[in-house]
DNA sequence: GCCTGGTTCAACCAAACGGTTAAAGACCTG
DNA sequence: CAGGTCTTTAACCGTTTGGTTGAACCAGGC
């Protein structure tokens, strides 16, 4: 299958706009992003655009498409083989967070899609899993492979991957809420990141170890 | 203070287009949203929008203003007292999931603010802050008396309560993600986010008991 | 009936927006 | 420097969008 990052072989301005237009459709939406707005961000004349993306139903298509893919591939790229479950899933939480750090604007697209309904987010990734690449089930069968093996408690895999995700994705989607709420987290993001990886750690594991 | 309930002395068709704005503008985001769709979703004339609320922006601080008030009463209006800490965990992820469900378009808005920088939303607290109404710090001190008392591990509370919001609502952001990637969420939603209860009770009341 | 208050609507307007184009600029090749 | 190609730009066009207005409608009181 050819890589996922479309951008590859973009040209410097190509990239600029790219990485404008993922910014102004993550902060306002498919349909609240201007085309202006998303020139200005990338410091170019607006016809610019339309040389290099035909128009905005495209661009918007393009940078989602990327979006999507770096967004499935995440979870199986966090996933590393450890000896023990408690290493796996705190390599994972490190990962994930880490990928959801540095990929902010990918993620409040991914957000939007969903706010809006999700309906292209159902077409790629049917079309995703046509051309072989399924849906990150990994983490999902580490989960249960350590169910089987009686190294956490009996839980829902399911239930327990989407409890991971949601507490890996949610304070980022509502920084600005934390921000507010919890003043140390305004002061020093990072930090407030780092704290949050031990914390989820120590929280999802004891939540699934077993009890004697 | 006021009842932060605005919609009390609204009228009929007031309230139509209330409702409607609310679940647009959650939809597209507060730019996104066309006056033309709120108008179409409240079955009305679209001159009649300007008649009721003089403009967008003051249509869009209205159904915000409401919004950000309900879900700030919501977090100690799910928090009952129990005699147990197990018991008090319960009763508050039922109560705050089932808030979320039937509030499914505030959410969404709520979520949409804060993609868009959350810059209203600063406004709005500071706002209720100085009138009186403290943010949910009492969520918060439940989870640190229960550290105090020994029914707990010792956590941070700011982070779990942060953990416990991500559980309750993250699955409600992304829906149609869950509904793609898991097949029975899809079947029967209602189903699944009773399942989901249990499951977030299960994992993180053994996440913060304590361990001989 | 007819006036008077509050509602509802179709038609309209100006500004904003997505998208086009023709021409100028930059840069290489001969 | 001449010719040609690839970039970049300002000005422009048609449509959509937020917002206005004046007329129709529909009570109820006189």
């Amino acid at each position: 299958m050819p890589p996922p990052d479309s951008r590859s072989d973009y040209s410097e301005t190509e990239r600029q706009i790219f990485d404008a237009a993922l910014d102004v459709f993550a902060r306002e939406g498919r349909r609240g992003a201007r085309m202006q707005a998303i020139a200005d961000a990338a410091d170019i004349n607006k016809a610019m655009l339309h040389y290099y993306f035909r128009d905005k139903a495209t661009l918007y298509e393009e940078v989602f498409t990327y979006t999507a893919c770096q967004f499935m591939a995440s979870f199986d790229a966090s996933l590393k083989e450890a000896p023990t479950f408690a290493e796996t899933l705190r390599v994972f939480i490190d990962g994930y967070v880490d990928f959801v750090r540095s990929n902010e604007a990918c993620m409040r697209l991914m957000v939007q899609e969903n706010l809006a309904g999700g309906t292209l987010l159902g077409q790629q990734m049917r079309k995703a899993t046509d051309s072989g690449d399924a849906p990150p089930t990994i983490l999902v069968d580490t989960i249960a492979d350590a169910v089987q093996a009686g190294e956490i408690r009996p839980v829902d895999p399911d239930h327990t991957v989407l409890s991971v995700i949601s507490t890996c994705l949610y304070f980022f989607v509502a920084q600005p809420t934390v921000q507010i709420m919890h003043p140390p987290a305004e002061e020093d993001w990072e930090a407030f990141v780092e704290a949050r990886k031990d914390h989820l750690f120590d929280l999802i594991y004891h939540g699934l170890a077993p009890r004697e």
